[in-house]
DNA sequence: ACATATTATTTAGCATGACTAAGTAGTGGT
DNA sequence: ACCACTACTTAGTCATGCTAAATAATATGT
């Protein structure tokens, strides 16, 4: 199966995130993992790609995020864990309707019969 | 009605356009037109996207133009006539095929219930 | 002790391609 | 002469996803 990736994702990714943060919250590792799942094969997201999703959402007051704290026996650094704030439910729902608008509208003129 | 414009555009634009030369040859102005009338409103393409769009498939050998001759009574300058080469049109296909894909992997993220 | 693997985050620089904005050109109407 | 409409051209900008490498913390194996 062909990977999604590139240009095709453009616009999309911030949706996608959203959409994730809002099944529960999640650190930016996580966030990846899930959305390779959800890809089932056909997406494969790298750090490079989402992080600076995050910074911009958070940015933006999208996402809210904070380091996890507490006696941790976990390995490894660490954690940044994010949540959807409120208005990035609000955001979500918005986007969520110009998805359905655009592959509506896109996929009306690309779907034409060949 | 939100305008569909941008990023979303992104890797979705040479399909559109091939999908629109599926239904007849057209000249660049009329392509535009086309897919202005397909948008329903929600597409709104300027010159400057769609021109570069036909040179860089044109010199792909996706699509084959020509310059508009014979005795024209028509008003205004010249237009360049194109038309879906046989790449052009399994070009077409395979992007259809990757339309289809994306909407429905990128498509289960975004609408996860908020 | 040391190397290696895994988890997790950061960031500088690049590439793609849609957009802005302005220009050229031909024809018809006022 | 000027404007509106049709039609094409193109230089420069910008947003944003990708590449690639570095840093960090801990566990496991030798």
């Amino acid at each position: 199966m062909k990977k999604i990736s590139g240009n095709a994702l453009r616009g999309h990714l911030d949706a996608m995130v959203l959409a994730t943060l809002a099944r529960g919250e999640a650190h930016g590792f996580e966030i990846m993992q899930r959305l390779g799942a959800a890809g089932r094969g056909a997406l494969e997201l790298k750090e490079g790609t989402l992080y600076p999703v995050l910074y911009r959402l958070e940015a933006a007051g999208m996402i809210v995020g904070k380091w996890e704290t507490g006696a941790t026996e976990r390995r490894g650094p660490r954690r940044r864990i994010y949540k959807l704030a409120r208005n990035g439910r609000r955001d979500l729902k918005r986007r969520q309707e110009q998805w359905r608008q655009f592959i509506q509208v896109i996929g009306g003129i690309v779907e034409a019969p060949t």
